[in-house]
RNA sequence: GGGCGGUUAGCUCAGCUGGUUAGAGCGCCUGCCUUACAAGCAGGAGGUCGCAGGUUCGAGUCCUGCACUGCCCA
């Protein structure tokens, strides 16, 4: 049966056909290697997106890049676990399910705890699942057998345990401190949850009287309505100007309650008045200076940031009208001295946008310093390493400057946490399992804590709970520590810092199973407590202008829409070829557009070959070696000519640059590489030449066709091996289609990735071709220039130096002919140099015996034009070689190129200005 | 305020440890439907590598300063 592959290349059906192919025949799901094993492992986790994700851009580069390395191991020989999963996200989708119950005039309050909890889980249920099936669509080869989510019953129970441990340690402790507070949400969140945005604003002057004195005491604030909770005014001891006041107390205006004078750090003499109002309880210095002092704490706010009864007549009021209220009546009280203008940066919550408000509360925290030391030792020693390399730095000052971590939130969709209040003595209990009795007074009745925990709590124990932690198992054996971390910038500290943290401590004293560590080429390390060896950032995708995209300036690209244009392989490989370390990605559709059209080069260049084979040798399927399974490289491959063996040569090298380029992470040089090879040498030159082989008329010759149809084949099996990590799903279509459906595995995804072999390099064919190649432009320039029609085929004389370069041109002479449409060639024997309308490189010259009048003026200035670039080049070559300094010191080869360099050159030069001569140019 | 990047062709970007005459895609110009591909083929124009110094035999690449610009942290 013919090779059918439909004449317009149309990524859409190809695309959701092997995707669902993939998943359907579990292609990629993994089974715990048995004790014993010696094959090489690589592990991945995917950092779970939220269940209430869409996809976007950036999880599409990420997931492009993961994909990338996941399938070159895989098809390396590696045991290659990627394992993904879903993240509960606690705020994100409370807030959509909060949202849902508002379009039905409800409020999560009313519902009361366990059935809201309920509603999230039928959300999940119907949403959650959304942006996994999104991924099938990019093909991400995962295995969906091990699908987790973080929210599960025995992730849950290794959350319960972790907290209970580090409870027990001393590393969890509750307590009142000041926290970030979202009034909206009304709850605590981590310091990485605020964002802080610079603003114009106001810095207001008031002034306290001073008790027994008829002196005043000013003070700036950007808050006044804080004011209300004031507890102390606060100067420095050294400030000469308050030396008389110490002791001594001021009356809070408004309030009219009297507050002590301090002495304190907090105060600096040089900023402002140098004096300073102290509010313990709604600023984090405050709060430090009213502890140093044993001030009292005096909230005035309740969780949504309203006025409580603590704030006297303001009770009741939102925090910004008590603002405007304060200073009104501080105003009409003489109390305000000034109103200016001023620079601030303010907090806003990350998900809400809502002014975070510093707020005293009690929270549950993690003692992080100690944790933060091993962390910090495991990316120091390089046992982790984290690519590029600037990032490291960035890690290990965020772990220098850590505070303790506020791990509770006042959100019910959650790990609840373990801890249980005894109505009787008031103390807390972090237990396992809910207890029945207060081991301190016996009571019985016990209330869990309505608190639960920061979704990234749980997200920072995945590498080793999804391995089944707490237990001991072989998965962990196997798969711990996983092998790589591919992420974004902005989780750096959210996630990758946590995860290192909790792998440290949690999995100290794990050894990975010694034989598969020494496969995977990790002897050298001695740490396999680390959640992972190896952790690669990658860059930021905005839109084309360079703009960060965002819903508010409704810039965002929707990857499934780009998709749709043109294709999933064309997007990934675009990502993959913008992807350079270090720098972030414009997202360019004219280069997706570039990409499609690579793709649809493979397919003609596919239905080129398989109406050769159906023509030749129906039936024909890529060469397997002795043991029948495909080759690492290209498989009995029958050099018969110049082109077979340069286009060998080529392959190889493009295999060797690619393997190092992808094992380094440099996406955007694999990704280049092979498509300069397929485009720029397969199509453009190979396929052109062995046209003529492929003739299997009567009387042709039928042997050398089969041999050429050969070839063809097994190198077009081997360029789809090569580029399938990055274009999965045109590769399997072509290559199953080469197959006819007998394919000697289910997938091409489980097929060799080629490796370069040494003896398949060979240099002389490339200079030979290069040669070549360049006689068939240099007739082509001359064509275009004499403007011959391109139907009228000319005869050409040359001249070559070297009789081996003649005999070389002489060989392949009907490669000129056609490629560049020559008539017939004659060699003459002495330069053509000074031959109007020739052209020539050091090693030949080319001139055609063509009757039309070349155009003089053109021609002087193209000549021209050469002649300033040789003689720039032969100028800078002559003061290099002419310098003893450049002789000794630079590397002989560099000194040897050169002087190459320069002989061609200096005839280049004399042939140029000889020619300038002949054409009389001025 | 502290830290980290970026500035190379009209546009978007490569250029890894300093070493030929700085590259690609898109766009632009010219000519071609040459039976794999017009989403193509052939040819062409276009850059004093942000500015000023320095190190070096040699700098787009290393160092210093400046300008503009982006991001992160406080």
């Amino acid at each position: 049966m013919p090779h059918e592959l439909p004449k317009a290349y149309e990524p859409g059906a190809i695309e959701t056909r092997w995707a669902e192919y993939w998943v359907k025949e579990k292609l990629f799901s993994v089974k715990t290697p048995p004790e014993g094993e010696t094959r090489p492992v690589f592990t991945l986790l995917l950092p779970p997106p939220n269940v209430t994700g869409r996809l976007h851009m950036g999880h599409m580069l990420n997931q492009t890049q993961m994909d990338i390395i996941v399938r070159w191991h895989r098809m390396r020989g590696f045991i290659t676990l990627w394992l993904p999963g879903t993240d509960h996200a606690g705020i994100a989708t409370q807030m959509m399910v909060e949202k849902q119950l508002e379009r039905e005039g409800k409020k999560r309050r009313e519902l009361g705890r366990e059935k809201f909890v309920e509603r999230v889980w039928e959300w999940k249920k119907l949403y959650g699942n959304a942006i996994l099936d999104q991924m099938k669509r990019l093909g991400a080869s995962v295995d969906w057998d091990r699908e987790y989510f973080t929210m599960d019953e025995n992730l849950s129970r290794a959350v319960r345990e972790v907290f209970v441990r580090l409870y027990e340690e001393g590393l969890i402790y509750r307590g009142n401190y000041i926290v970030n507070w979202c009034p909206w949400h009304e709850t605590a969140i981590s310091d990485l949850e605020v964002k802080h945005e610079d603003v114009q604003g106001k810095l207001w002057e008031i002034r306290y009287p001073v008790v027994g004195s008829d002196e005043f005491i000013t003070v700036a604030t950007t808050r006044p309505e804080t004011m209300l909770g004031d507890t102390a005014i606060a100067v420095n001891a050294k400030d000469e100007r308050y030396t008389h006041l110490h002791g001594k107390k001021v009356l809070l205006p408004l309030m009219n309650r009297e507050i002590p004078i301090i002495t304190d750090e907090l105060a600096q003499p040089e900023f402002g008045t140098g004096a300073v109002k102290v509010t313990p309880a709604h600023d984090p210095n405050d709060f430090q200076a009213g502890l140093r002092h044993h001030l009292p704490q005096i909230n005035v706010m309740d969780e949504h940031a309203h006025m409580n009864q603590n704030a006297g007549p303001y009770a009741g009021l939102d925090r910004f009208e008590a603002r405007k209220r304060v200073l009104a009546d501080l105003r009409e009280q003489g109390y305000l001295v000034a109103e200016k203008d001023y620079a601030l940066s303010i907090g806003k919550c990350d998900r809400c946008g809502t002014i975070v408000e510093p707020r005293l509360s009690e929270q549950w925290f993690i003692k992080i310093k100690p944790l933060a030391e091993r962390a910090k030792e495991a990316v120091e020693s390089g046992e982790i390493t984290i690519v590029p390399d600037n990032y490291r730095q960035i890690y290990l000052n965020w772990m220098n400057n850590i505070y303790d971590w506020c791990i509770s939130r006042q959100l019910w969709w959650g790990h609840r946490i373990p801890a249980w209040k005894c109505d009787g003595c008031k103390e807390f209990i972090v237990a396992r399992e809910a207890p029945t009795q207060c081991p301190k007074c016996g009571g019985a009745k016990l209330e869990q804590s309505s608190d639960v925990l920061d979704t990234w709590f749980s997200s920072g124990l995945l590498p080793f709970t999804t391995l089944g932690w707490p237990e001991k198992t072989r998965d962990q054996a196997v798969f711990y520590p996983t092998t790589l971390l591919i992420t974004a910038y902005e989780i750096l500290f959210f996630w990758v810092a946590r995860m290192i943290m909790f792998g440290c401590h949690f999995m100290e004293g794990h050894e990975q199973d010694p034989a598969i560590k020494k496969a995977s080429g990790w002897q050298d390390k001695k740490n396999d407590s680390v959640p992972f060896r190896q952790v690669y950032i990658h860059s930021l995708v905005r839109d084309a202008a360079g703009e960060k995209m965002s819903k508010v300036k409704g810039n965002v690209i929707n990857p499934l829409d780009i998709i749709e244009r043109f294709g999933t392989d064309a997007t990934r490989f675009t990502l993959a070829a913008m992807a350079a370390p270090g720098t972030d990605i414009a997202f360019s559709e004219s280069r997706t557009g570039g990409y499609r059209a690579f793709a649809n080069k493979i397919w003609n260049a596919a239905r080129f070959m398989f109406m050769n084979v159906d023509r030749i040798e129906p039936g024909l399927r890529p060469a397997t070696t002795e043991g029948g399974s495909p080759h690492k490289g290209v498989a009995r491959f029958q050099s018969a000519t110049l082109e077979d063996r340069w286009i060998l040569s080529r392959f190889n090298r493009a295999v060797s640059d690619v393997n190092e380029a992808l094992a380094t992470y440099r996406f955007h040089e694999a990704a280049n590489r092979i498509y300069d090879f397929f485009w720029g040498e397969f199509c453009d030159w190979y396929l052109e030449l062995i046209k003529p082989r492929l003739n299997f008329e009567e009387g042709a010759d039928q042997s050398g066709a089969r041999a050429a149809c050969a070839n063809l084949v097994n190198l077009f099996d081997a360029s789809l091996r090569l580029l399938h990590p990055v274009m999965p799903f045109i590769t399997e279509e072509i290559w199953q289609a080469i197959y006819e459906g007998k394919v000697p595995y289910k997938s091409i995804a489980l097929a060799e990735y080629p490796q370069a072999s040494e003896e398949q390099f060979d240099l002389g064919a490339e200079t030979e071709m290069a040669i070549l190649q360049d006689l068939i432009v240099s007739v082509r320039n001359l064509r275009a220039e004499l403007k011959v029609e391109p139907k009228v085929k000319v005869p050409i004389e040359v001249f070559a130096h070297e009789p081996e370069i003649r005999k070389m041109i002489d060989h392949n002479r009907g490669a000129v002919e056609r490629l560049a449409s020559v008539e017939k060639i004659t060699f003459v024997d002495s330069s053509l140099a000074n031959r109007t309308g020739a052209r020539g490189t050091a090693r030949f010259d080319v001139h055609l015996l063509y009757e039309q009048k070349i155009d003089v003026a053109a021609e002087c200035d193209r000549l021209k034009k050469e002649l300033e670039k040789i003689e720039r080049g032969i100028g800078s070559g002559q003061r290099q070689l002419g310098n003893e300094q450049f002789l000794s010191k630079a590397p002989a080869t560099v000194v040897e190129n050169l002087r190459k360099q320069q002989q061609e050159l200096a005839v280049m030069l004399t042939k140029t200005q000889s020619k300038l001569k002949e054409l009389g140019c001025q």
